[in-house]
DNA sequence: TGGAACACGTGAGAC
DNA sequence: TGTCTCACGTGTTCC
């Protein structure tokens, strides 16, 4: 802002004030003391390294002031913590969620809304338990997860039933791991089906989840 | 590390010098002369207030001392770069290939060993072009991907190939976008049809994707 | 005791 | 002009 805003080099002028000795007894004297003279300036170096190496550290800077460097520091590590927070939630959820996929601008609707439900906490404890959970995530859109047991043929009952409803398939992941299979998947419903009041979800839901249960 | 590790109180005791009045010309005149002294109080009391709040920011502290808050700073501005990095990288592996799924603990090999081929490039420009990429991830275990037109009962016809050569999906992606298909697979061979020498890598791939092109 | 770290007041340069 | 920031040397306090 102001003036100096460059670090003075440092000039190391031997400046010492010339006074006379005097005869005082509780003057300060000043010859020529320095206890730690030689110390202290090594002191401010060390400083003024860290300083400049913490500059070095931040991309932005506003101003060659130090309180600014530091200011700067500040805010650049509030980014990124910030960064890293938001990483790593999008990263897990990413992994409790593998069948999210950019489409439309949509995209973030889509996100916003699988948060206000609760699937990701039912998500973790996914034992052998049979689930179906849709959610409507557009006009013909819908959001789609099935965890059931690993059997033969499942999948392709599953793609055949889709077909039976009249779902198209946008994306779909399907995932297996110690005997449980799960599918994530986001469907459309085909254009001629669409009857305005669209799907009763619920009745949707128990179909599924009634097929899923039911022996090949 | 040694005396004073905690910043020092501001004192504020006015202790000027009281020396007295001399008659000489060029000395300095010390009788009480303060041309910036308090503002040079207020930039002290900035700097340490940011000081201050930068420590509040850094999690560890091995030092109270401003130095050491500085390099502290530093350190931890470099963790929490690489820690953005790696997130930032394994955010990209996902999204890029979303089936990546814990398994066993050869998990990380899985990864490397993907890192290794120049699968990521080549899956930016993922036009309508047909692709089959196929390469060994584990002793019996596979990773496939597959571009191709987006084509009715594409993924059935898909399913009943993966079956025919004896390949048990373990999981599976699919993703529609512009008239586009993209699979991702992790498959293993059956346990039956593993001899020794497994598959031919070249004429698996030369066959899925003659599959691919025929029309159904 | 001596080394380390601090706050202080000051002169000087930059704008 | 004044105002800002800097480096400097010092006294002091803490281990």
């Amino acid at each position: 802002m102001g003036g100096g805003s460059i670090f003075q080099e440092p000039v190391r002028i031997s400046r010492r004030r010339q006074v006379r000795r005097e005869k005082e007894e509780d003057e300060v004297d000043e010859n020529f003391k320095s206890p730690n003279l030689e110390a202290e300036r090594r002191r401010r170096e060390k400083l003024h390294g860290r300083l400049m190496a913490l500059r070095s550290h931040v991309p932005i800077v506003t101003n060659m002031t130090k309180a600014s460097i530091v200011e700067d520091a500040i805010t650049y590590i509030g980014e990124l913590q910030k960064n890293v927070e938001n990483l790593s939630e999008r990263l897990h959820e990413m992994e409790e969620a593998p069948c999210e996929i950019a489409e439309e601008e949509t995209d973030q609707i889509i996100k916003s809304e699988h948060e206000t439900l609760d699937v990701k906490e039912e998500m973790k404890k996914l034992g052998i338990e049979e689930k179906v959970q849709l959610c409507k995530i557009g006009e013909r859109k819908f959001w789609l997860k099935i965890t059931t047991e690993k059997k033969a043929g499942i999948f392709t009952k599953f793609m055949e039933v889709m077909r039976f409803l009249g779902f198209e398939i946008i994306d779909i992941s399907l995932t297996t791991s110690s005997g449980a299979i799960l599918i994530c998947s986001s469907v459309q419903i085909l254009q001629g089906l669409c009857d305005g009041d669209s799907v009763d979800l619920e009745q949707t839901k128990e179909f599924l989840l009634e097929v899923m249960r039911s022996n090949p």
